[in-house]
DNA sequence: GGGGCAAGTGGTAGCGCTACCATTCGGAGC
DNA sequence: GCTCCGAATGGTAGCGCTACCACTTGCCCC
């Protein structure tokens, strides 16, 4: 006693309902489907007709386990609120919104540990391409980078020895020429407020040291710091140290711009003069910068672009065309403001 | 001549690699690892054992394939930028990161069709609960919503005619609210700002609209609105028109907090007093709203929390317990600041 | 005019796992 | 002593798809 069909799957349509209905095999319907250049016109149109009839939809579950391969780009990163990482995501998003391919997003909460979790997950999935944030992953997370079979692109920043590929820019630079910009401008008790040091903050910190130290300003109680999770307010909080510890200090380079933005709150609330008193230069260039009043000096960061950038790149080594260039710098732009115009 | 094991697998081991080594029969080892309970003591450390050994992960496209069901909750919202849905996503992330589910998250570009066409895909995984932003679905959706076959939670906003669950709150109320409170501060020209108006700000401007008719404030001109995606420096350029249409506005109720920012930011620029001239009520209450200057009088809603409570009753549903309340009001609170002491 | 070759199509045999149904065995119940 | 039952384990047969290898044409080339 046989039951004919669909003891579990529930009845959907599959491959060889549409190859019945369109009285073909099943294989040419599959090929149809995934590379219709090997199809001929005619068998081509039947098929898709067969489709459209029976509302077919391929199963991504079954075609991954046959082909080895699922239509997975994973994407790890460090925090999903922090609006520099949404864009990235969001440049992910758009670029691959017209393929095949499906997105799984991790979070790693800025943990090395998490990250190797995730990985582990993700691998077993055995995805399309891995894009994963940052360039400073655990030697076990690189290994499984390295194993994981599939391209692999580091976004956000640049640096010397990619696991296989890599498109940001350098953040030593980025803190390097906020802190040039704000010497120029003619201030010189320069502090450094931070808050999350994470790999990428604490090379713009080393930016601004080199700078400071090569012009002889440099001082460690101009640094504050904190690995608390950033946010406006954390802001406003760090600076009120900052002045406390430094009373003369008359600029700040901010780690990024919601420090920034509590920086400038403050300065309004306790009549602190901008660019007058206080100079300020944010990080990332967020929309608000330049509509804050006076507006902020930041430097602007190309995210959305990291993004689909990533996506090209591992979309053409998935196709076989690996860039060339390995590892792509999209830079950055000082974009000079009202906050340090003195 | 048969070649022995994994002519394409890749060489992973799989669950027959561990069942050899532990001496058991494959599904003993599958059970032992989806329901330890109906697998003794002994043999579950033998297994258990072996896995180690081995290194064996589950290999998640098979385990879909098998049992028709995959691990997976699909997400779908309109934004990831928009740090309203990311506080929501990353609520939902947050409470499944210790279990087995992964996370399928979509973008649908506040559009109908694109949710349509992501339904269609994430149904075709067979998806454990999916979660959807907004009660607005297209009748496609709503019908490809009620035979996915799982879960459903709608979230951010409450509604009479759940698909299945729901959790959020009413916007209506919220414009309500907010319109309520400029009123009893004084203000008497109150303007409404909305940028993107999406459903939610619809019912936020509706409640507005009702609150001011019932005051005998209302006046169409009171209104500016645009279907642009919402930005800080929207919010400048709106009250700048709303100003310019209305001179007399002494108050605005903004569709959301960065329009409230890019008011605040513009009273700034052109000397408005804030609260004296202008009082301004922003939505959404984000971290800086409390520390601009002044600070800004804002709806809080609980982002964060209707992500979690939206996972906690999608796996009570899959687990056989259906919540008893379907449809879960987490409120709001109206935050008074300084932006409308008057 | 026969071999060679490419294009088009199909059959078979899995991919790694779990649903479904045995089967075994010890102990409770009469 | 026998039946009955539940707990523990295993075998078989797929889930829906694609890799791999045929096989059949038609046509080009020498």
């Amino acid at each position: 006693m046989i039951k004919p069909r669909s003891r579990r799957g529930g009845g959907r349509p599959t491959i060889s309902d549409v190859a019945r209905k369109a009285g073909v095999g099943a294989i040419t319907v599959s090929r149809a489907l995934r590379e219709p250049a090997r199809v001929s016109e005619e068998l081509r149109r039947q098929i898709q007709a067969a489709v459209d009839d029976l509302g077919y939809v391929p199963d991504p579950n079954a075609r991954a386990l046959a082909s080895a391969r699922a239509e997975v780009f994973g994407v790890l990163v460090p925090s999903l609120t922090n609006n520099v990482f949404a864009e990235v995501v969001r440049g992910i998003y758009d670029s691959l919104s017209d393929s095949p391919f499906r997105i799984q997003l991790g979070n790693t909460h800025y943990s090395g540990l998490e990250e190797e979790r995730l990985l582990q997950v993700f691998g077993s999935q055995r995805p399309a391409a891995l894009i994963v944030a940052g360039i400073d992953q655990t030697s076990t997370s690189r290994k499984l980078l390295e194993n994981a079979g599939c391209p692999v692109v580091q976004v956000m920043e640049t640096g010397p020895d990619p696991v296989d590929m890599m498109v940001g820019f350098s953040h030593i630079d980025g803190g390097r020429t906020a802190t040039e910009h704000l010497i120029e401008a003619g201030y010189r008790r320069i502090g450094f407020i931070g808050a999350r040091m994470d790999p990428r903050s604490q090379r713009r910190l080393a930016g601004y040291r080199l700078v400071m130290e090569k012009a002889g300003l440099f001082d460690p109680r101009l640094i504050t710091t904190t690995p608390v999770l950033s946010s406006v307010s954390l802001g406003r909080e760090l600076f009120r140290d900052a002045l406390a510890k430094m009373p003369t200090l008359d600029g700040v380079f901010c780690n990024n711009d919601d420090i920034a933005l509590g920086v400038l709150f403050e300065c309004h609330r306790a009549s602190i003069h901008v660019p007058k008193t206080i100079g300020i230069v944010g990080f990332n260039d967020l929309d608000m910068m330049q509509v804050a009043f006076p507006s902020i000096t930041s430097i602007r960061t190309h995210r959305y672009e990291i993004g689909r950038r990533a996506v090209a790149m591992a979309l053409a080594a998935i196709s076989g065309h690996r860039p060339q260039e390995r590892v792509v710098d999209l830079g950055f732009e000082l974009k000079r403001r009202e906050s340090t115009a003195r």
